[in-house]
DNA sequence: CTCCTGTCCTGCCGGC
DNA sequence: TGCCGGCAGGACAGGA
């Protein structure tokens, strides 16, 4: 899925087409995605202002008037279409929800593997759902810092990049700005988390932000399956250091891949890790 | 509690 | 070329 620079880029896409507008109808297309639709989700939803576009961690927060919010999760394989008024779409059978606005604008959330969500909670719910009730801080955020984030460390049973897969630990980050942010900082996916050092701490929460702010300022990092809102590429991907690189060449040492058979892959609670096992410590 | 494994679903890529 | 296994950026339930 999406990861947060991904959803960031998302969300201003949609905050700068929807807000303001009022959604006329809202077309469901299928019964649910990860999870069943709320029966009345479409009803509900139907001639709500929208008053604005937030986000926590991987999840968009369409608001609307009196309070209510539409949650948006990209999954996966998540994708957000914009067409103009008058704008042509051909259907694809991923298109699972299709809202109408009354300017014409028509937004669609298309979703191949379908480990999506979209649910409505209101400004009490939003606090008490669960994932947002447990969620870290965000990364760009002035909640976190290296001494936070050393904090949350603490007593943690788990390697250091699992730790970080965790959205309790700080929100938004995925398999691929995880391994980059540990090689940014130099230290390995496979050490404790509870044995991270305070100074190591304060280098990867500058490696995190620095990594999240460099993939946003690119628009969003892409792979096979993903499109910005408006349809572009993004581009991060071509610097990734060492996400699906395996076997090429440590970028930022002076390693060989003769001595170190490059960027190693192995597998942590069961997907892809990549480092530079001569790098990273 | 915390941690780990398996699972949801489809598409795509690489190997044979 | 065609088929098939493995893998994919997430989140959560359920079991240890």
């Amino acid at each position: 899925m999406p990861e947060l620079p991904e959803v960031e880029t998302v969300r201003v896409a949609l905050d700068r087409a929807m807000t303001g507008d009022v959604i006329g109808a809202v077309q469901l297309n299928r019964t649910g995605l990860r999870n069943p639709f709320a029966p009345d989700l479409a009803a509900r939803m139907a001639g709500r202002t929208v008053t604005g576009v937030g986000r926590r961690g991987k999840y968009i927060l369409v608001h609307l008037d009196r309070g209510d919010v539409f949650v948006l999760h990209l999954g996966m394989s998540g994708r957000v279409l914009l067409v103009p008024a008058g704008g042509d779409h051909a259907d694809d059978r991923h298109d699972h929800i299709d809202i109408s606005f009354q300017s014409g604008l028509r937004v669609i959330y298309n979703d191949a593997r379908r480990f999506g969500m979209a649910f409505m909670l209101d400004e009490a719910g939003l606090k008490s759902y669960p994932a947002f009730a447990t969620m870290g801080p965000e990364p760009l955020g002035n909640a976190f810092s290296g001494p936070v984030l050393a904090a949350a460390l603490q007593g943690r049973k788990t390697t250091i990049k699992n730790a970080l897969m965790d959205q309790r630990i700080v929100a938004g980050l995925g398999n691929i700005y995880v391994c980059e942010a540990l090689y940014d900082a130099g230290i390995s996916p496979l050490r404790m988390a509870a044995t991270i050092r305070k100074t190591e701490a304060e280098a990867l929460s500058n490696a995190i932000r620095a990594v999240l702010t460099r993939a946003l300022a690119a628009g969003g990092s892409t792979l096979r399956d993903y499109r910005h809102a408006n349809g572009d590429l993004g581009y991060f991907q071509q610097q990734l250091k060492v996400y699906g690189r395996e076997g090429a060449p440590c970028p930022d040492c002076v390693c060989t891949v003769e001595q170190t058979g490059g960027i190693r892959r192995i597998s942590q609670a069961g997907r892809s890790t990549f480092y530079c096992p001569q790098r990273q410590k």
